[in-house]
Formats: structure tokens, C-alpha cells, sequence
DNA sequence: ACCTGAACACCGTTCAAGT
DNA sequence: ACCTGAACACCGTTCAAGT
């Protein structure tokens, strides 16, 4: 217990060392939770340090004592979000995929909860302790699936990938100013539902069906294509391991 | 040919009426070309209209005269990087899921050769003809499939998400600036190879064989998967429709 | 030690002025 | 009609100054 959890020196919280005499009004936790107060009320571009300090109440500036950078910031709200989207999580199971399938949707939520903290964080890597343990999760699953070292280590990042750049994607239409949002949105409803066919006549044929770009099942089909590829890559994968109990034909 | 080939009026170049003795030095594909310029030459932020303006040789300003606002100028770039997706992307032929996986990479390589500019218009709608273009592309390869209106308009968007969520967290990584991305992609190469192996076991044991996030072996994969499943459904979908022809088992 | 104020080098955008 | 200059309300960041 004299080790810290975390073994990053980098991220630790204060390695200031406290004199007697001075009481901190702010500290990490407070800006942390500022900026995401913050981002979740206002619209448009409300991750400024103007308004992470108003709604502290202090200046601005006073955040760089605790943050060498916005970069910084950005990298300890995205660490948030991990811890959100695994507190409450279920332990894993044997259904690797349904445990996956968990894990997609809740991050994929807790991204879209923080939109403007999410449209900017989806291929950063927050190398912080949320982060490795969710990593560590999803690699867990790939490996209760049945892959190899290297194939579970191919198949996280994919998997991965497909949820922080769906999240990401999404967050990013829910970060857009409203006007503008809208404008993109209704041009689902009208130009592209009103094409020529004689130009467009695959298009014209299916505009009645297009889902709308918000749909969050727009997320869950993707994410259900992918575990079923994953699935059968999975039952290919144990066949090769003990060909006694695997079914392949050809 | 006296209807202009895109519907959509407020796309449209001019709709300035020419006065004789006026020489516009600038238009709407100069500064979109500026823009590109700029931004694959510079790093970091630099889709700014002053650096646009810089390399125009003309005042920042002057730009408002051909796009109302930043957005719009956005949305044209994007409809120019589909264009450049298009252009010489082969005919489609009865092989839907090899058209899609072309179509794909190009689409995926077009935002990757603009990165600035792409990571910003993945989730937007551009509107515009090449978008129509492409869209009416993908839907055609889905209809190929075999699938039904409401199922094709669902894969298409789902297809489409997958390349375009991919592209944009690509592309946002190789935006970032170049201090702030070595720092991204060493933490892959030290801190997640150094992590305890008590506390996170499954990572640890894969953590030699993490590809790397940069690696668009990544994104190859993700369409490799998606496209397993769509060529799944499609036999279903196939054999529903024509119960003589499919193989169904249960 | 902790926070504030002023200053700097930027942004996008508006609008009056030049030609 | 087309472009420029000045101005406005913002940004992130640095640094000296207050307490």
C-alpha cells in the first residue's frame, strides 16, 4: 500500500507539498467536475477556461496551477468518462460478447453524456487508470473468447476502436451548435429525400428508409455487425485450438 | 442541360450577377484550394482564414464574400474530399462487398490526405453532389446485395459510419500537433507495456502485441469485420426472398 | 502557496470605407 | 462589385504582482 495505484508519475494529484497556512479554494476534483457542469449546460464552445473559471468562481487563469495545459485537462475529463462508463459495470461473465456488448453501450453513453468533452477526446489516449482498466476489460473478453495473445490484442483495439469513433462521431453532431445541428439534420428529411431519381436512383429508391444520423441505433447495428464477425472468428479461432470440438466444414 | 446537375439551390457558385468592369480575383474552387493547401502544409490549426487569406494573397476577410460563415466553407471541403473519393473509383460491378471495401478506402485515404479539415467534417452532412454521389454509391452496392429498401438504407448508413467515425479518429489523431501526438503513441509503447501485471493481468499479457493506434491496419480490419457480417445478412436476406436458391440450416 | 490582473498573440465576424 | 481596414468579442497562455 505505499505504492500508489497508478504508476504514471505524471498524473499523479498534487505533488505540491502542502505548507501549513495556505488552504487551496480549488483542486483537480473541483475543476474536473467544473468543466463538465459547465459543458453540459452550455452549448456551442463551452470548454473555455472563462467559463470552467465562472463557474468556480475564480479566475480563469488559476486552473494552469493545477493543469499544465487545456491538453492536460482534456486528458483527465476523458479519464472521467471511463470511470463513468465502468462504475456500475457488471463483472464479466462467460458471454464474452454480451459482456462486450455492455461495455460498448455504456461507454458509448457516457461519451454522448459529455459531448463536448467527447467530440474532442475519441482518439486520445488519456494513459491514465480508468483508461487501463477498461482496456484491460476488453482485452479480458477477447481472451475468454478464445483468441491468442496477439489475435485478442487485434481484435480490443478494433473493437475499440469501433466504440470510441462511433461515440466520438455521434458526440460530435451532439456538440454542434443548434442551428447548425438542425440544418444537418433536416437535410436528411428534405434534399436528400427530394433527389432526382434519374441522378441518384439507388438513393431515390431507399430515401423513404434512411435512418436518421442521430439514431443511436444507428451505433447498436454497428456495434451487433461487429460482434457477430467477432463470434465466428472466435468459434474459428477455438476449432484451430482443440479441432475435436470445433464444427468447420471446408 | 439547362438545369444546373445539382438540385439544391443554396450550394450553387455564383449567384452573383457579373457586372461588366468587375474582375473577381478570387472564387469559391480558389479558396477551396487554399484552403487544402494550407491546411496540408501547416500544422496544428491551421484551417484559419487568415492563413487561407495569407495564401491567397488577399485579406482574411475577403472570404466572407464567397462563403457566409467558417461552416459553409467546411461543408464545400468536405464535399470536395468525397469528390476526391470518387474520382477514378472504378465502376461498380456484381462484387457489392469489393466495391464497398474500395469505396471505403478511398473514402478512408480522401479525409486521411486532409486531416485538418476531416476531423471536423466526419459526423456533418454536406449536402452537396458528390456527397449525393456517394451516398447513392453505397446504397446501390447494398441493393446489389440483395437487400430490401429498409434493410439497405440501414446498412448503408451503418457501412457509412464505420468509414466515416474511422476517417474522422484517424484523421483527429494525425491533426494533432506533433508533440502532442508522440506523446499519444509513446504512452502505447512505455506506459501500457509497464503496467502491473497484479493489477491489470489480461493487458499485460497481450501488451507486446498492442498494433498501434496510428496503424490503418486498424481501420482495414474494422471494414474486414463489418463486411463478414453484411455478407452474412445478405445470404439470409438472399435466401428469404428466393427460399429455392438459399441454404438455410435450423 | 495560491490566486489575480494585465498583457500577448491569436481567433471568427461585422461593418464602414476605399476603388 | 470586389476587396481592405478597423473594430469587436472572444480564445489559450505567460508572467509579474498581490495576499
Amino acid at each position: 500500500m505505499s505504492t500508489p495505484t497508478t504508476p504514471s508519475t505524471d498524473v499523479a494529484e498534487p505533488r505540491r507539498r502542502r505548507k501549513p497556512g495556505t488552504k487551496p479554494r480549488l483542486s483537480r476534483q473541483g475543476i474536473i467536475e467544473a468543466a463538465f457542469a459547465v459543458s453540459e449546460r452550455d452549448g456551442a464552445q463551452a470548454l473555455t477556461f472563462q467559463a470552467i473559471g465562472a463557474q468556480l468562481g475564480a479566475h480563469p487563469t488559476a486552473i494552469y496551477r493545477y493543469f499544465r495545459d487545456k491538453d492536460e485537462l482534456l486528458l483527465a475529463l476523458l479519464d472521467a468518462i471511463h470511470a463513468e462508463a465502468l462504475a456500475g459495470a457488471p463483472e464479466p461473465t462467460d458471454d464474452w460478447a454480451a459482456d462486450l456488448a455492455e461495455l460498448g453501450r455504456r461507454t458509448y453513453a457516457a461519451f454522448l453524456r459529455h459531448p463536448q468533452v467527447a467530440q474532442f477526446a475519441g482518439a486520445r489516449t488519456a494513459r491514465r487508470e480508468n483508461e487501463f482498466r477498461k482496456v484491460d476489460r476488453v482485452v479480458g473478453c477477447m481472451r475468454t473468447a478464445g483468441f491468442e495473445d496477439a489475435d485478442a490484442a487485434r481484435y480490443y483495439r478494433v473493437f475499440s476502436d469501433l466504440i470510441l469513433a462511433h461515440a466520438a462521431l455521434d458526440a460530435s453532431l451532439a456538440a454542434l451548435d443548434p442551428a447548425t445541428r438542425a440544418a444537418d439534420l433536416r437535410s436528411w428529411d428534405v434534399e436528400y429525400r427530394t433527389l432526382p431519381a434519374d441522378l441518384f436512383p439507388d438513393l431515390a429508391a431507399v430515401a423513404d428508409h434512411l435512418p436518421r444520423v442521430d439514431d443511436p441505433g444507428n451505433f447498436e447495428l454497428a456495434m451487433e455487425l461487429m460482434l457477430d464477425a467477432l463470434r465466428m472468428r472466435a468459434a474459428a479461432a477455438r476449432s484451430r485450438r482443440r479441432p475435436d470440438d470445433g464444427r468447420k466444414r471446408t
